[in-house]
DNA sequence: GACTGATAGTACCGATCGTTCTTATCTTGT
DNA sequence: ACAAGATAAGAACGATCGGTACTATCAGTC
């Protein structure tokens, strides 16, 4: 048995390594349909290993959206960062939604995803999915007061639901041209706004 | 062992209570996470009559899913010939879905639920999930048409995603109060068309 | 150079999965 | 009365699941 074990021995990159196959494996297979001894062979680790730092699949799944959710946020913080402040800010976090549909592989919000997999249950995914919403919610209330509209609030709400409604569309009908079509229906409610 | 089979023996009774149970199963825990021996439980018949009846697994969730579809768009279309012709029609089909949030039970679209387990797969429930997506289009276009508006197909897309949007948040979310924010949006898309 | 810690590989466990099969019971048609 | 067909109940099967245990191998430390 040629066994090369102990070849890595940084904890971290391990860590994040399994992190960043379990987050592929569970987006291309599903969840459910994936098993740990999948995700063990996508990163090259062990079940050991997997179950040392994760303690358990769900374990494993709220890391991995946890992960997510702060890369994403921290994607969108940066980009409105680098538009020019007002309108343009809004239509950024658009644009880059749009260029994330073209991508391949692209399957979806992965909060999104678990959440409707778990269904009824409360647990990890669907707490997680739910702060993922209110952040685009809090993200979008911002930007909005800076262009001063007369209730952000609820502009907000609405540009979150055209935001989910077209990345669901995009995943399901495999068509990233729901981006573009997301940024007009954008356009329309902040002129109304 | 009190057994007391060969109650109803009707044929097509047995398969449409088969039918019915599987969909409240599938819906209530998912349809990956539901087992057979759930739904047989839950339809008071046995696996037997099950794959009979459906052949596989796999044939039972699409034959779930095409009843679902074909359902809901005998239900819209005939809540859309209950609304006097024009712009009520087209909100006739979102004072629907906002009712629908309300119910005990909401877990979404079946057909966007299935196709997001599904992920990659190319199968049954993503084309059934498109297809049905495919009829909101046409009666959307079909009913921006009658009121005349420039470009029926390219609003008919914009008033798709507003549903599944408001449709996904509410499963996720647990708020009913989707409803009346997906009205709000189309009135506001329908304004501008 | 022995010790320690992290790891890969793998066998293993009980549970559950989808699926098939057997048996007994019931209804219907003759 | 009896045969035929449908069904419920559930045992059984192989596969796979999440999770654990064991072993061998490596890097770094003393």
């Amino acid at each position: 048995m040629p066994v090369k074990a102990g070849e890595r021995l940084d904890p971290e990159a391990t860590k994040a390594r399994i992190l960043a196959a379990a987050a592929e494996v569970f987006t291309r297979r599903g969840i459910h349909a994936a098993g740990i001894n999948e995700v063990a062979e996508a990163a090259g680790a062990s079940k050991l290993t997997i179950y040392k730092n994760f303690g358990s699949k769900d374990g494993l799944i709220e890391a991995v959206l946890t992960d997510r959710t702060h890369r994403v946020r921290a994607w969108h913080n940066h980009a409105v960062e680098q538009a020019a402040p007002g309108r343009d800010r809004i239509l950024a976090v658009f644009d880059l939604i749009a260029s994330w549909y073209a991508e391949a592989g692209f399957r979806g919000c992965a909060m999104m995803n678990a959440a409707t997999e778990d269904r009824g249950q409360d647990g990890a995914p669907r707490r997680l999915a739910a702060d993922h919403l209110a952040f685009y919610r809090d993200l979008f209330a911002r930007l909005l007061t800076e262009v001063g509209v007369r209730d952000p609030g609820t502009t907000a709400r609405q540009l979150v639901v055209v935001l989910e409604g077209a990345t669901l569309i995009s995943a399901v009908e495999r068509d990233p041209g729901l981006g573009a079509e997301a940024r007009v229906i954008v356009e329309t409610l902040l002129d109304a706004a």
